[in-house]
DNA sequence: GACTCCATTTTGACAGTGTCAAGATAGTCG
DNA sequence: CGACTATCTTGACACTGTCAAAATGGAGTC
């Protein structure tokens, strides 16, 4: 089971890390305790703090390896969407929203200002990377609506961050068991195109 | 001190939300404690959670004030504001923007989906009346680029929230130390009239 | 191959948390 | 004036994150 074997039990850190968002998924937040990602990776109550020196560093490694997730859900809709702007915008949302639904406690986490070390490296390159997304789908849209490229990201991440974000939080009519029909089309502001919400 | 002393503190409910607002602001979520609570106000460990049921009872009530203060914000921005449809939708978004800005761990405690009670009946009315500025600004826009009024106001909502979340936690470019400036403009895109951001 | 060394993990303890049962307190009503 | 009851306090419980000290076991050296 242990990939890489280190010291005395195997490969502690990823144990721990999958510990941590098995406990997430299955208890929410507040049951994300060191002590039960212990308990369940099968080592001692301390084992966790010392590794990551403390909860926040253990949470900020697992939210780490959520923006690779992230990143990777967006990239696999983009892939197998048509090379049209219009299309690639619609296939991030489609990719962002996707991963916020499977895991809506890990999304809420990644974007946790105090239980995060934003300080860490590696937390913010794998964020930056996410991020790329956004810049690459937005750039294609830049003059449009006389807003510049900045402008558009802003435009871009606000509407479709803040619709996953009011859909995971149970804010809008849940008319459709899937809140993807009720996406707003924000693609279609910018590219003339048909815009189907697919 | 007490406005309406009904038993033996004046009025434990009221100091103890007061408590909790001056915590938070000052402590974060994680200072927001019962027992730090309790201290602010005067009163034993064990008031708070004995008069509000539990930690969640007494924070939902914590946020059903919020929405009250929150829906001022939203009312005195567009009163402030010329009548047009336009006009208001920024006003509102301002209030909203503004609200955020001003108590952070605030606002974010009024979207967290676990940490409050929502089958509180009370919350429920506050933040259904905070939600009828929404309806209110999205109404003039139906029809606009071929969306309807339920479209129009998860769009615009989920336009405004997503930025305010993105700004208080830190994840847009701060070049200006306010954010307004760089608060996009949806309201040009429904509306064709001189947007300036104001 | 045995021995030292040191990174790794465990053990035990501490202060602090929310919650609950039982007791004390003080307004209210008969 | 006395009993009652809602209000609040006291004390305890299991649980949390964190830390120092002890125990463990692989790695490198002679």
């Amino acid at each position: 089971m242990p990939a890489k074997p280190t010291y005395h039990h195997g490969d502690l850190r990823n144990g721990l890390l999958q510990a941590g968002l098995a406990t997430l998924e299955e208890s929410g937040l507040h049951g994300l305790t060191l002590r039960a990602i212990a308990g369940r990776a099968g080592v001692s109550h301390a084992a966790p703090a010392h590794h990551f020196g403390s909860l926040k560093g253990l949470l900020t490694a697992l939210v780490t390896l959520a923006f690779n997730r992230f990143s990777a859900a967006m990239a696999h809709e983009r892939a197998a969407a048509a090379p049209d702007p219009a299309s690639q915008m619609r296939a991030a949302g489609r990719g962002y929203l996707a991963f916020a639904q499977a895991t809506p406690a890990l999304f809420r986490l990644m974007f946790s200002a105090t239980e995060l070390d934003w300080s860490d490296t590696a937390l913010q390159l794998a964020a930056q990377a996410a991020r790329l997304h956004l810049t690459q789908i937005a750039r294609p849209a830049a003059g449009t609506a006389g807003l510049d490229a900045a402008a558009i990201e802003n435009l871009v991440w606000a509407s479709v961050h803040g619709f996953v974000m009011l859909s995971i939080d149970g804010h809008l009519d849940s008319a459709d068991c899937e809140h993807r029909a009720q996406m707003p089309d924000i693609a279609r502001l910018f590219f003339a195109g048909p815009g189907g919400t697919q």
